[in-house]
DNA sequence: CCTCCACAGGAAGCGCAGGAGT
DNA sequence: ACTCCTGCGCTTCCTGTGGAGG
């Protein structure tokens, strides 16, 4: 692209049409781009196209993990691969199929196979069949059409923690008893102690290769921001500072990259409503601040009603109450306003899933004599609960009444 | 050292929704 | 119309447990 000074005349025009004094293409800074060339992820990319490429020969490809935290650059160099594949696979007179499943957004067993199913042209319905039948068809249909397949399934980690290794210790044994055509996995995982999980077969089975993504430095975060920038911005339309900024932020915990491309792309957002004409430090700080809240927000208005009810208990009782004194004051809450009481064990469910979003915090805390509970305590600011169930055709009346 | 509190959290199962096949 | 399938939210029943007080 153009990193010269001198704006081309086409980034003149476009800037006309789009209106934007910063973005010449925002795509580039949004968490599902997959840019042409990965930086700093060279020996990945190898690996992942050596365990591949035997399929461009008509010949089954090992399964491989790839490990690695978020925004440690897995999924994009995955697909980037998977990109060059098919474009190489044109050549071929092999049928290759490719599919992509996220499995925390596909969450079920069955959904997994309508995916996949749907991806190889297999008629699978959206619900109806036994997991059975639905992975015999597709077989049926890799075996009979000779398609050679590779499934890229997305937060692996997310799918063994909910239903367990089951359908990847069928997957596998598909792979090695097809005869003709083959089906093989690429699995990627956040977790890298997800291993422990898996059945050792599937272990020996699935995880024939091992690629491990290591965090960015900060340093190397600026440069990914950079290279990203010179896409997606107009020439000179950021600080130094700001990336600096940007990197520093997201590499403080570990490096991702994500987050970093997020805040970004955010501050850009705020820079240009306030018709400025280059992203400083002073709108990375807002970006943060607004990514938190909208995080907080998003969460609490999405929340099923029995949770906000629990969250609303929490907030009635003061800090550091038990379990049992939060179950007692939701029983009032619900009798207030004629809903059905949710039962004690329900409720502890629902704390510990609070307690996930980050609404809340809640450790287990051993009293000796006086038992084993939790000890719970509300961690975003209470404004915010507030205001966001005051607005609630259920819960606002409750909600004014809080102290 | 043992006891026993006040829960935690696993397992099983129930009723329902939503949909396919027959 | 009827059977069969899965997912989901929930209940019921259950076993497990860290440590203060005896």
């Amino acid at each position: 692209m153009n990193s010269n000074n001198k704006p081309a005349l086409n980034e003149i025009f476009e800037k006309a049409l789009s209106g934007s004094k910063l973005f010449l293409k925002r795509e580039a800074l949004s968490f599902d781009y997959v840019p042409n060339k990965l930086l700093f992820r060279e020996n990945q990319i190898n690996l992942i196209a050596e365990s591949l490429s035997p399929i461009l020969r008509g010949a089954k490809p090992s399964n491989l993990i790839l490990y690695g935290q978020t925004g440690t650059g897995k999924t994009a160099t995955a697909k980037n691969v998977i990109n060059a594949l098919r474009n190489a696979s044109d050549k071929t007179s092999y049928e290759i199929k490719l599919c992509y499943i996220n499995a925390r957004i596909t969450g079920t067993e069955y959904r997994l196979l309508y995916e996949l199913g749907r991806e190889l042209k297999v008629n699978i319905p959206f619900t109806g069949l036994s997991i059975a039948e639905a992975s015999s068809r597709i077989i049926e249909e890799i075996r009979d059409k000779k398609l050679f397949s590779i499934l890229i399934l997305d937060e692996i980690d997310f799918l063994v923690k909910q239903h367990g290794d089951k359908i990847l210790y069928e997957f596998t044994r598909v792979g090695e008893r097809l005869s003709t055509g083959s089906l093989s996995m690429v699995g990627i995982s956040n977790d890298l102690r997800f291993k422990e999980l898996l059945d050792p077969r599937v272990i020996s089975s699935l995880s024939e290769e091992e690629v491990v993504f290591t965090p960015y430095s900060s340093t190397e975060l600026k440069s990914i921001l950079e290279e990203r920038t010179s896409i997606a911005l107009y020439p000179d339309s950021v600080s130094t500072g700001a990336i600096s900024l940007c990197a520093g932020l997201a590499g403080s915990e570990h490096g991702d990259a994500r987050r970093a491309v997020d805040l970004l792309r955010i501050s850009g957002e705020i820079a240009e409503r306030e018709n400025s004409l280059k992203i400083e430090e002073n709108h990375v700080r807002t970006a943060l601040k607004r990514i938190e809240q909208d995080r907080v927000n998003d969460s609490l208005t999405s929340l099923p009603i029995h949770a906000k009810l629990v969250l609303l208990s929490i907030l009635f009782t003061s800090n550091n109450k038990s379990t049992g004194e939060i179950y007692n004051e939701y029983s009032t809450l619900t009798n207030k306003c004629g809903m059905e009481t949710l039962t004690q064990r329900r409720i502890s469910t629902l704390i510990n899933e609070l307690d996930l979003l980050g609404l809340i915090s809640a450790k287990t805390i051993s009293q000796g004599r006086y038992g084993r509970t939790k000890k719970i305590t509300v961690s975003i600011q209470i404004s915010l609960i507030k205001e966001t169930f005051s607005k609630d055709p259920i819960l606002g009346e409750i909600t004014n009444s809080l102290p």
